[in-house]
Formats: structure tokens, C-alpha cells, sequence
DNA sequence: TTCATCTACAACCATTTGGTTGTACGTTAG
DNA sequence: CTAACGTACAACCAAATGGTTGTAGATGAA
């Protein structure tokens, strides 16, 4: 259960491999059901070596991997380093939220004024 | 509420920029309070130059915004942004969530009904 | 076996990236 | 005004990226 270890290069590796439109897709393919390689590049205007570099590039970075069925290569998605990915972006805005906080202390000196959120509110 | 149009080009963008630890250590400094470029730059072993340029691939994704004070460029973080590349990654677990419900009623519907289909029309 | 399919990987190429140095320009402090 | 500071930007470079073609090895089908 415990999200092994974020390293900075493995961030850099997830970030990277999801910075790329055919491999945003490539995952949005595979997290419906497992495909081969060929049937995946049968689907991208480029060729069967080119997708299987994406494949390569999103299996570096955990976010898919590899299981053979015979001849072929099943591609199956990590849920998980998603799950990575995410965490890394809830820890900047917890980073954002203690600086607003931080402000409305600053503002609000007094404890017992303290009733907080200047419209800052929060999304979801 | 309405997360503006996120097309391909601006979350390549998004991920691109975050695919780098200067580059996200920049923004947890910055989500902390503005800085200047030069108060940036200090922080990193590189040149001023090369920070300039990590900043400047922060601002085209979005990431913040540079306001000038006097002839000082604060570096401003845009939580907004931050919310978008979630939004993204929401949406490949929804997408694998989906699959596991299908998945589930697949498995309680008659086995002979379970075909998958060879080619998808898709196109570009 | 023979043949078609799927994959792996090397070699190559153009473009982008991430860094450097150098120069120029606007602004603030003395 | 002059000097120092903060910034902008160009030119350059090595390395990585994203694509190509070609070749070779496994595997399944006939």
C-alpha cells in the first residue's frame, strides 16, 4: 500500500511519458483492455516501431507493461503509477493551500477573528 | 467549474513542463511565495539563463504567470494549471474504473456473449 | 516444413531540449 | 549621471526525442 518511493527520476520519467498525445491515447486504449502492440499501431498514422517506442516509454515510466500471449505482446496499464502521478500534483497544491492558510493567518492576527477564506475556495 | 478546453497541444504542455525536477522544484518554491528570477536562480547550479528558460517552459504551460515589480519579474504560481493535468489523469482512472464495471458485468452475463471487437472504427 | 505474423532492435536522421556564454536594455541606487 | 542589478534574447553545443527503414528471431498456422 505504500506508494514505493517517488524518486525524482521516476517522476520526470511518468511526467515525461505522459507529455505526449499518441501515448495519452495509447493509455486510454489500454486501460479499456489489454492490446497487443500491433493492434495498437494499427490505430496511429505512424509506423509498427514507432508505437513500439511509445509502449517502451510508457513501460519505463511504470505506466503500462508487458505480458506475452504467444506471439504477441499484450500491452496492460499500472493504475497505480497514475495514482503516482497524481500524488505528486496533490502535494503541490497542499503546498498552495499552506501558503493561502498562511495567509489568512497573517491577515488575521488575532485567533479570535480568525474566521478564515478570503473566496479561495476549493475545486474538485 | 468548466475547466477550459483542454486540447492536446496545451496538455502536452502541462506534462512536459512538469517532467522535470528543476522545473518542479521551481513551482514549490514559487507556490510558496513569488519570487524573482534572479532569487530563482540562485537556489539552482546552473546559470541564470538556464533558469530563465525553465521558467519561460512553466509560463507557455500555464504553470504561472511573471508580473513585474520595478525591474524585478515575480514568478507566479497558476493552481488552475495544476488542476488541469489532474483533471486529465481523473479521467484515464475513470476510463480504467469503467472497465472494471464492464468487466464485472461481463462476468455475470451468459460467457457466450463475451466477444471482443477486431477493429474498432477509428480514424484520424 | 514453410509461410505469415508479431516482436525486438540497430542504424540513421531531423528536431527539440537543456545547458552554456555573451550582449543589450530598462530600472533602481548612490 | 553612473554603476549595479535584473531581465531578455541570440548564438552555440551536446544529448535526447520522435520518427524512419531494415534485419533478424520467435511463434502459430497450413
Amino acid at each position: 500500500m505504500v506508494v514505493d518511493e517517488v524518486t525524482d527520476g521516476s517522476l520526470d520519467r511518468l511526467f515525461h511519458a505522459l507529455a505526449d498525445t499518441t501515448r495519452r491515447d495509447i493509455l486510454r486504449r489500454c486501460v479499456q483492455g489489454e492490446l497487443s502492440v500491433s493492434r495498437l499501431a494499427e490505430a496511429y498514422p505512424m509506423s509498427f516501431a514507432a508505437v513500439q517506442k511509445h509502449v517502451t516509454v510508457l513501460e519505463r515510466a511504470g505506466l503500462v507493461t508487458k505480458q506475452r500471449r504467444g506471439r504477441e505482446q499484450l500491452v496492460l496499464t499500472e493504475p497505480e503509477a497514475v495514482a503516482r502521478a497524481r500524488q505528486a500534483l496533490d502535494e503541490l497544491e497542499a503546498l498552495w493551500r499552506g501558503r493561502v492558510e498562511r495567509m489568512s493567518h497573517l491577515l488575521a492576527q488575532d485567533p479570535r477573528t480568525a474566521d478564515h477564506d478570503p473566496q479561495e475556495g476549493q475545486d474538485r
